[in-house]
DNA sequence: TTTAGATCCGAACGGCGTTCGTGTCAAGTA
DNA sequence: TACTTGACACGAACGCCGTTCGGATCTAAA
């Protein structure tokens, strides 16, 4: 008893659409309207992603988003985690990668950290994933060669280059994961920019509130530490690492 | 009808342990051994930590090594967010914290820095909870305090530490918990050390595998990238960052 | 002795990741 | 054309999870 699939051809001549026989009724109300992908799957997982953050995508969440149930994933995909480490490669794809240019190679590492900063707080809170996760996925590599590139173009030693690979993913991972927490944790209907305001006003006041004996340096500074310049924290600790990993060129 | 409860005082003259009339059965086999609180309920949580890892620290868990229900502890925590905050707070307790001498700034804020990664690794994956988490905790503000009064001591100028407090936590967690993550994935019963061999030894057949026309770079620098020194990579890391800071102090 | 409030906790709600066993169906084989 | 095979689909269930509810119990103030 073949339920019609429109959108597949079908297999032998074309059979005329009959009418369901009294007693009888299609065993499912709509077939899915795609065969299930690894592709797919993993699209649907970053729609959600997009829409409601990285703890809304579940297995049951993106199965119902396909029209189907849990248990259909488990062929395409061994479980949750390589699901998400997918959603993290095809991010990646995402990233912009330069063509090295000896002259600027520290410029261009810049460059490129920025661009996997956009890319990355551009899908709520993805970096959650790449965190403690050696990377293995095509896209990935690919930025991880990208780095390396210029770093040896710029004349940067082997083994420092390895470490400040490492280096620069925990602060890209880091950063990603500290601006999108707060974001991630407005509630659904809000305006998140008001609910920000409010958030940090409250710990503005907590801090100001602080005994000034036994936090004196502390409270000196709440001005300094409260300011929400987002940007600005990223531009310094990028300029940390990449001034340090040139202090480290041979030929000076 | 009271039950008794040979551990506590009673209430009032001390009643004559009756036999329990046919039919009836105490309503519990054995009271708890101490009341709750607050203290130990982060207590026994930072017990199953260590025993078992963050994701084994569940509100039932928790409750059932306490010997009652998990709606018990809603009386004293808000709930599990709260819960991981006070273990991460706890836990901040044990750093140990430097005085000041001006003279050695930055090698006491690299001293205190190895003190922070020494506490938390000793905590599993305890770092997971301080990622992008705006310290409000007692013990957590006194390392921040240390950092700043480090800094300033240094002659560091007050936007300076303020974004650098913020660098040098990122640092520390991401590198927690880079440090942790793979621990946390050995399977119990299993002798660690030999898990983490077999594992890093398929990375780095993993890498050497990949296409050297796509990643000409990496696949040269396979032996670079797998050398797993983690305190190595670690001092590189802080370096950067402690060398970095130190730049920008006035006086040059 | 009464009462009010804190504390405790069994039961339940809705959701989770994953597995099992069965059902379906296209492609290959006879 | 009929049968077999193997990949895929998926309903149902298992054992977890965080949290809430409402009544029972206990403590200390009145």
């Amino acid at each position: 008893m073949a339920t019609a699939r429109p959108d597949r051809p079908a297999a032998g001549p074309p059979a005329r659409e009959l009418p369901t026989p009294p007693g009888r009724r299609p065993r499912r109300a709509a077939p899915p309207r795609r065969p299930l992908t690894r592709e797919a799957i993993v699209e649907t997982a970053i729609r959600v992603l997009d829409a409601e953050g990285l703890e809304a995508v579940t297995m049951r969440r993106v199965a119902q988003e396909l029209g189907t149930g849990p248990a259909s994933l488990y062929a395409h995909v061994s479980g949750k985690e390589e699901l998400r480490e997918l959603m993290l490669d095809r991010v990646a794809a995402e990233i912009g990668l330069p063509e090295p240019d000896p002259a600027r190679w520290q410029e261009q590492l810049k460059e490129l950290a920025r661009e996997v900063r956009r890319v990355y707080t551009s899908h709520r809170d993805i970096a959650m994933v790449s965190m403690g996760l050696i990377p293995t996925g095509p896209h990935l590599l690919d930025v991880a060669e990208a780095q390396l590139a210029l770093m040896r173009a710029g004349g940067v030693p082997k083994r420092i280059a390895g470490m400040a690979v490492d280096t620069l993913g925990m602060f890209l991972d880091a950063d990603a994961i500290e601006g999108t927490v707060y974001y991630a944790k407005a509630p659904a209907g809000e305006d998140p920019h008001a609910f920000f305001e409010e958030y940090f006003g409250q710990f503005k006041e907590y801090f100001s509130a602080l005994p000034k004996d036994r936090y004196p340096v502390l409270t000196e500074m709440v001005e300094e530490l409260t300011d929400a310049d987002d940007d600005g924290r990223f531009e310094f600790g990028l300029d940390l690492i990449v001034r340090g990993i040139a202090s480290y060129v041979e030929d000076e």
